[in-house]
DNA sequence: TCTGGGGTCCTAGGACCC
DNA sequence: TCTGGGGTCCTAGGACCC
């Protein structure tokens, strides 16, 4: 009896079109028809439904060079309704979870599943299951790539969502690798960005069975130890783990704004209200930030403005998660890298090098007054939760936000919102 | 007119130390 | 005129991902 562990198995979990999902689910007649979701200020195309796909039309392509198109189309077009989408996503990972004890939530629609201990069962059978049981819990269509490593579980789901019927689709066997990968584009694996894939076809390294059968030392050479671990990967081995809880290292919020804007308390209510928002999700993390980063730039396809992008970074004595003191720190950044005459058309905050907030203190820091800001934090947290974002907000932040943009399109939060759960008549 | 936002990892190069 | 070498830490910037 042998009491190695067996080689992982890698299942990835892929939602069809998340986006576009999500709203179908809340809006049957939204099936079958064009659709597009627009990203946070109705700027871009972030998801596309198969029949927009089919139109050529770009992810991240910018709305206003498809307009015509999609006019012409009939397509539906929605602005992006985040706290659905997050709601969704939060059911789909929890009924994926019932399938698996390690599972790393890779974004907002994708996870990584580890299946090797599932192996005595028929492991197509068992994702055909997992697929079965979202669609039904969730209303969320999946595809599944089953393989022995990350990179080649991404090909497969590839394969699923492409060319399968049943969303299911295993690399696993040899034989079935070389066939895939011969006919696999190098742009496609994952990892393999514009320019990489660029630099590998002039190469001559076109498909990813190419790429996996150059010499390792070589690739070493030429792509850095990304470069090694991705051939590594397209041979079978794992080099990337399952990382089943990620703690952020870094928390940014930023926009662009509705319009340009040049005065400074503007764009220090902008900020207030970002850096308001990265502070809430960094205590929901329980971590605290030791430092933060402010910047602030102007439109840059805007030619004929003379152009300004700056930010700095602020160290702090000790980790904070506290709104009050990172919202002053924050003004004192934007005071330095503030410059008359310029319009701006982005700010945004980053809060950086977090560690967790159960970091010792020094004592010295670590004074009653400090303690009761805490406790205030979690009192508004626990207020904001259960009564909405902003219903205690802070005086930094203003009441009227002129630099704000609209989202034109948004269906109802369904799942969040209590005005605006679906109605049935 | 209109071009997202939130992340990670890696490398090169400078500063500094002994 | 000669002008070390190795190590570490930090930062900026590039590339990539969803």
């Amino acid at each position: 009896m042998s009491l190695r562990k067996p080689d992982p198995i890698y299942a990835l979990v892929d939602c069809n079109n998340f986006y576009c999902s999500c709203e179908r689910v809340f809006n049957p007649a939204l099936e079958k028809k064009p659709m597009a979701v627009l990203s946070n200020n109705d700027g871009c195309i972030v998801a596309r439904s198969n029949e927009i796909k089919a139109l050529g039309i770009p992810m991240g392509a910018p709305m206003f060079q498809y307009k015509e198109l999609l006019e012409k189309k009939r397509a539906i077009i929605l602005s992006s309704n985040y706290q659905l989408y997050g709601d969704m996503s939060q059911r789909v990972m929890e009924t994926l979870r019932q399938f698996t004890p390690s599972m790393e939530v890779y974004s907002i629609d994708e996870a990584f599943l580890r299946l090797e201990e599932f192996q005595r069962l028929d492991l197509i059978k068992y994702c055909l299951e997992i697929r079965k049981t979202v669609k039904q819990w969730t209303g969320i269509p999946v595809s599944i790539g089953i393989a022995p490593n990350k990179t080649l579980s991404k090909v497969a789901n590839h394969i699923a969502k492409k060319h399968t019927k049943t969303g299911v689709f295993d690399i696993c066997k040899r034989s079935t690798q070389n066939e895939i990968l011969a006919n696999f584009p190098v742009g496609n694996i994952w990892g393999v960005g514009r320019q990489l894939s660029k630099k590998l076809n002039e190469m001559g390294i076109n498909t990813a069975l190419k790429l996996r059968d150059v010499d390792i030392v070589w690739a070493r050479k030429h792509f850095t130890v990304v470069g090694e671990r991705l051939v590594r990967e397209l041979r079978g081995a794992s080099c990337l783990e399952l990382e089943e809880v990620i703690a952020k290292k870094n928390i940014t919020s930023s926009k662009s704004f509705g319009k340009l804007v040049t005065d400074k308390k503007e764009l220090m209510n902008a900020i207030a209200n970002y850096t308001t928002k990265a502070c809430h999700k960094l205590r929901l993390q329980n971590s605290k930030a030791q430092g933060l980063y402010v910047y602030l730039r102007t439109n840059p396809f805007r030619r004929q403005d003379p152009q300004y992008d700056n930010g700095i970074t602020y160290g702090f004595m000790e980790p904070s998660d506290d709104t009050t003191f990172i919202i002053q720190a924050a003004r004192k950044c934007l005071e330095q890298i503030y410059s008359k005459g310029y319009k701006y058309h982005k700010a945004g905050i980053m809060l950086l090098d977090l560690v967790p907030a159960s970091y010792k203190q020094m004592e010295m820091f670590d004074t009653e007054e400090t303690q009761a800001r805490s406790k205030l934090m979690k009192t508004i947290d626990v207020m904001n939760n259960s009564m909405g974002q902003d219903t205690i907000r802070f005086a930094a932040q203003g009441i009227d936000h002129p630099w704000a943009r609209k989202c034109e399109h948004r269906t109802p939060r369904y799942t969040t919102n209590w005005d605006e759960l679906v109605k049935v008549r």
